[in-house]
DNA sequence: CATGAATGAGTCTTCATTCAT
DNA sequence: GATGAATGAAGACTCATTCAT
């Protein structure tokens, strides 16, 4: 069903490229399909012949880029749960995310529009599906509140890179120098952190 | 005719209690002038009256919702950092954004709208300070970080509240019952969890 | 009827004069009731106490600046028509509108809002009688044309005065330095030699 | 099923042709998009294909009808001043302009909104342009102001044209008869007058 | 595969105007 | 004499979407 007989077209993946950098950067709503065709060199109604509608578009966004949480959720499910194992998932989370930082700030940053949306609600269900994984059986409300903060420390680096550069004058010595890779790597020693308090029933 | 309450019309101060309401629901972009002015028994243009622009709204509700934050920060400025300051820190911001939670899942998931407003960038400006107020003097990265998750944990409480709620068939049997201010609780503690890694230099 | 039992208050006046100058400068349509009540520091509610309308605040324009022109067509009207009589009402017009040219300009060049305005009309007839003043009786076509021309000269000695300031680098050296006062007078005098034309009937 | 006369739509000229029509007519603040989508039986919307904005139509008049003032202009550039070239720079103008009254009388009487519109004062640049070649160098401002006033006689004549018509009871015998064809010549003769003033530096 | 042309619904915003106080 | 609050109508503009070619 997800397996296409041919390439699919060249066109249609980049597409989704554009798209995603589009979305994250101004937000769903403001990005207008014209932007998305302009930038590609194509007309609006190109993206109809390979979309069927602008939701359907995130739905192709998914797909295409949430291969490596299914790939962690499959590797966690069935699995019983230990510490190991949830510290297992979170680096494969933070090794197949920190490459889609775009899919993680469009999805933590245009939650309205997400929720509206089919696409947007199958990745949700995605993450509530880690959550689960991450905190195990049996959790008590902070566990699982433990398990999503440990899902968006990722965000949060992203955050703050950000922030950095445009913030007057406020840059420590050692922050402004972060790249991208190593504030990934932070991001998941804190997700770590967090998640070590996860307490799991004494069987 | 309409029962005036106060002299001077409360109409203001309605609007941007509605507005944030809505703004939170559906966030900013997909929330038109005429549903706010509708919900209000206004016309559209009566909101112009009041405001000179929508993200004029928006200015009102930071000016009139940030009022804890700028509390909290004023307590922590100027303060030396301490374990101690850090903590209570956190509970301020917490007991302040606890009962304007709408506001932070605003900010949290209307980013793309708030990075081009003025007024959005306001508020912005306050969690920074925040969290500057939150790791002290010369932090890593992974301080700065873990600031800001602790932050970003009243938000991510939310979030679950609303997940279990709307997902189908997942209730396990306590985090079902648990009411908001049993979240926020949660919430504050595993800020301060977070938090709580913070190494301050050793001076 | 036209004549005050009071000095109709200050107000009043100050609104016709700040009207005009913003009706001129940037047109009628583009003039807001908001500027107007802006730059005299009232409300726009006080505008009304003064006038029923919009178009009402051009009638008090024309009932307050016309008084030249009615002046000249009284002096005209009943006399026979002779060189002597067109020039000196060429005179007469041209020291009464010379002081008084927001008033042209606005007549000039907001012909379309003016067209729909039962005070634009009535100065409109003003004009009217006033071209057939100056070419007297049994006119041909070109006659009329002429007297009409010759009425344009001072807005268009108007029109070259700002032109010539935006202009990028054509400022011939005699024209940049051309008062407003000697542009009014070169303009009579061009009104003088055209209307010289018109060629009475050899009676 | 409607007709299509060319296989490349012409929608956009009829554009604006109807606009101008409208434009000359009520004005260009008093005209709606809607009124010039109605009248070609197409919507709002489809202006907005053809033109980015509602200036932009303006832009598109310009350029379409300014052709004849631009072979006017091109004629006379280079080419040494004489009394000859003004009269011929006259009789191309008022050829080329006679057949496009709504673009003057649009010109003239909009003024206010033209000023603000790089359409616009694209326009009024070659008006000035015209203005320079007529009155040739070295020019008084008496000069400069005949060339202007030559310029205008066309639009007075239509002025006249449609004032008479309006006025009540005030056709004098001859005139009432005239038609444009006829309004046009003697607006070029008086023209013509206007400008045999100019007077050439005596190098 | 893709475009050119068009639509319908809806958005934010502005304005002249009204009226109780 | 004037204001504060509000309205209704309208305006320019944008957008996702459609469809014949």
């Amino acid at each position: 069903m997800t397996t296409p007989q041919s390439p699919r077209s060249d066109t249609r993946a980049r597409i989704i490229d554009v798209a995603l950098e589009l979305f994250a950067e101004h937000g769903y709503e403001k990005t207008s399909l014209r932007e998305i065709a302009d930038r590609l060199g194509v007309t609006k109604a190109a993206l109809y012949y390979h979309f069927k509608t602008k939701d359907d578009i995130v739905r192709g966004i998914v797909e295409k880029m949430a291969a490596p949480l299914d790939d962690a959720i499959a590797f966690g499910e069935g699995k019983d749960w230990s510490p190991e194992l949830r510290d297992e998932l979170l680096r494969r989370f933070a090794a197949g995310m920190g490459e889609r930082a775009p899919l993680l700030r469009f999805f933590h940053e245009n939650q309205p529009a997400l929720r509206e949306s089919a696409a947007g609600l199958a990745f949700k269900e995605r993450m509530i599906k880690m959550i689960t994984l991450l905190h195990g059986p049996e959790p008590t409300f902070r566990d699982k509140l433990r398990a999503t903060v440990a899902l968006t420390s990722m965000h949060s680096a992203m955050f703050l890179l950000k922030a950095d550069l445009c913030g007057p004058g406020r840059e420590s010595a050692d922050s402004a120098s972060v790249s991208a890779d190593e504030a990934m790597e932070a991001a998941l020693e804190v997700a770590l952190e967090v998640a070590a308090h996860i307490e799991p029933p004494a069987h």
